[in-house]
DNA sequence: CGCCGCCTCCCCCGCCCGGCGGAGGCGGTT
DNA sequence: AACCGCCTCCGCCGGGCGGGGGAGGCGGCG
């Protein structure tokens, strides 16, 4: 295959954890298609590397001293005219940051049990394009998200269309009589099925059942 | 690097266009450590198949006639002893699928446009690893929940601690005189931190506060 | 046909809520 | 010292809201 198409692909070692940046420099020098340009021991210092040596790749710790790996991607991202693409890598699959490493811009992750070769794939394919490599984390939050979504409590099966209107148009802020010219009807009906949806949803006031929609995902946060 | 390590990744290919399967056949054989061993037009069909050849890698494609490809992926996982890994294939990022496809238990996403090089890149990698391969797309969808729940709107921090207090207490479905109670102060002055925060926030009564803390993420659903 | 659920609308009552103005104490900034 | 923001409370008022009951029309189901 076509791995070295001219210069080699140029990364920056990130991590507090002089062995961890020794073990990852001895990996990828194994391939001539890579070349350890630089290293950090924090993220103010990786943010400095980077600026200087403008790299392909960027191997991130999330967890360093000063600033962690998170915001150091952010202001990489910000600040460095061409951005390199930054693999973010953590120690447990469930962990916090792999959100915060998306919204910061992260192209990938990796989990440090992650053995050599999947460090070289990953590697390899981040700096030829855009994607992004996940560990089976994701999987249980994507799946944490989609529960959410789904769980299907019992009373929303049974509220009749025009409560469910009415309740959808309740979650919006509206008043009864707001309600009322909204969907064409008198404002004695709405209250009707505003005390419907109170008695199906078993709260008390409306406010009781707004929350009651948004923790069923009856309406979409 | 050691790509071949004795057998080849045996693929096979579910799409119902022809001319899709013959692209992804003729970009995978130029490549000696792939085998397509076989291909289907509907989800069934790749069911089917998949049992009868038991692959390495099956590429799938979302949009199929009879068994869509999220649910084709879900009965080979469930019924296959020793299911193969599975790529799905869409046409867009932003495709409602993606999280389906998650739950499903996909191993990988690939755009349709993608290059040969990435298909190539992408086929081996989850071969050999759990990883997920995702296109920009997720950014996207974890960037717009990771919105829902960060982003910080202008009044959050310009809450009291007390309004604060008192408006997560909202969000629970108190009403005054029970806010007042549970934090030990009189209900005149409950309802003086209630219309701070209903100033604060920009909304008129507590059920349009109360979804105002939702949106902005101010309590957790 | 009778029963039931849904949608439509009406009445009255009472409370809680939101809007208004006023007040005092406390701590930090200028 | 003057000022401002926050927290604490008080009163009054009007209205939206929730509870209770009643009523008629419509459609489906046994």
């Amino acid at each position: 295959m076509k791995t070295s198409d001219g210069a080699p692909i140029r990364v920056v070692l990130a991590d507090d954890e002089r062995m961890v940046r020794t073990a990852l420099r001895a990996i990828l020098e194994s391939e001539n298609e890579f070349e350890v340009a630089g290293e950090a021991a924090t993220g103010a210092e990786a943010v400095a590397v980077v600026r200087e040596l403008l790299p392909d790749v960027v191997l991130m710790d999330v967890r360093m001293p000063e600033v962690d790996g998170i915001r150091a991607t952010e202001q990489i991202l910000r600040t460095v005219a061409e951005p390199p693409r930054i693999v973010v890598v953590t120690t447990f699959e469930n962990d916090a940051y792999v959100y915060e490493a998306l919204r910061a811009g992260a192209s990938g992750f990796l989990l440090k049990r992650a053995d050599a070769d999947e460090l070289v794939q990953a590697v390899r394919l981040v700096a030829r394009s855009d994607s992004l490599l996940f560990p089976a984390a994701v999987r249980s939050l994507a799946a944490e998200h989609a529960a959410a979504r789904r769980a299907a409590p019992p009373w929303v099966a049974r509220l009749s269309g025009r409560e469910a209107d009415v309740l959808r148009l309740m979650a919006t802020g509206l008043t009864n009589a707001e309600i009322a010219s909204r969907i064409g009807v008198g404002p004695a009906t709405v209250k009707t099925h505003v005390a419907s949806v109170l008695a199906k949803t078993g709260t008390r006031d409306r406010t009781q059942a707004v929350i009651a929609a948004y923790e069923a995902g009856f309406v979409g946060t």
